[in-house]
DNA sequence: CGTATTTTGTACCAAACAGTACAGAACCGA
DNA sequence: TCGGTTCTGTACTGTTTGGTACAAAATACG
């Protein structure tokens, strides 16, 4: 009808994606954004409404890239999809990322009593991926590839703390090497042999 | 010589240490600092310098408090210091505090790129504990109580890791039997016995 | 009792905060 | 080229931020 819109939509967000992350929520200030997202200030209210809603936005942006390191379940190999997903997060990342975190988890954390509100949305963003383990131990322990005295939902939430483990990990500057071999030792203990959740090739 | 504090020092900056534990540190503000310790402004910053060096402040009394929960090492059952530990952490806590999680964990994820010089603070603090664990593991297997493929120094490690996702955990408001349970599990992986860490009477 | 010393309340500061108002520029369809 | 519509830059709002200035009140010591 008229005027577009002068920027990409998407990118602004995933810059300010990328800022809310290192930085976390409180911390951020809105000329920040402005300035890393590189819009106007009438341009954001325009579009994006507030800074909370900015960040909902970013937390669902965050939870569905997050969602999509894990590969669709195949049935011959379905522990590759939590090999994969910890691969895509811990391994194949450059170092300035790993102290990033988790933004999800950093959030969590930050916001628990400040805005319940986004704290639980960040928690139901990571049941997803918590989802996601169990559905992948399930199918393995169907076809005897994952024995354990531990029920797939069991060993996918003991799976969930250890990443939440590994995120503060990496937050306070831990090497990747490190985090890695600590992964692979955790994998171990739960009856999960590493070579079966190897990444895929 | 002359004029006393009109308050006790030591009650205010616990007083401090619970708001910034409940809130962090960006979201607390100084009047919400000086409503909750119940000084006015001119007596804090005489008392305590700053918003920032209060802070860490906060951080020293909170580690040392934490660390006071491990029970000196005992020759005959080294192991107990470990259960103690949680016991008293997760276990022998009321609801609502379990909901703060943890000061030290929250401060490393809040703090790791506005303020590293804190979040540092908060993983040496972290680490103290984690040598405990060492200490105690080593200990243990030296008495033939402990037999893992795993050295002291990595079963702490991944003690620690637990310790940090349970935190996570318990901010998110999971009950506390989940969390004990959560914790029991991770303990029976790792190759100690529940009985032989069980708090100690 | 007086005085030197310290604490404390009040008032204040500039800077930063999130958010708004609005005029003018840019655009699309006609 | 025009008209209606949408976007955008600038200026501004009131509030809150962390921190300071300073005089008055309170105390211990002589």
């Amino acid at each position: 009808m008229a005027r577009p819109l002068q920027f990409d939509r998407d990118s602004a967000l995933r810059q300010a994606t990328a800022l809310f992350w290192t930085q976390g929520y409180h911390a951020t200030s809105l000329s920040m954004l402005l300035d890393c997202m590189g819009i106007a200030r009438s341009s954001f209210y325009a579009s994006f409404v507030d800074k909370r809603s900015l960040f909902m936005e970013c937390l669902e942006l965050f939870g569905q890239r997050t969602a999509a390191k894990m590969p669709a379940l195949t049935t011959e190999a379905p522990l590759s999809v939590i090999g994969d997903f910890f691969a895509a997060t811990l391994l194949n990342v450059k170092t300035e990322q790993l102290q990033k975190g988790c933004l999800l988890v950093n959030s969590i954390l930050e916001l628990a009593e400040t805005d319940p509100q986004l704290s639980e949305l960040s928690s139901k963003q990571l049941s997803i991926i918590q989802g996601a383990f169990e559905q992948a131990l399930h199918a393995a322990a169907e076809q005897g590839h994952f024995v354990s005295t531990l029920s797939a939902a069991e060993a996918a939430e003991q799976l969930m703390i250890i990443n939440q483990g590994l995120r503060v990990q990496s937050r306070k500057g831990t090497d990747k090497t490190q985090l890695w071999s600590s992964f692979q030792t955790s994998l171990r203990l739960l009856g999960l042999d590493p070579s079966a959740t190897a990444v895929s090739r």
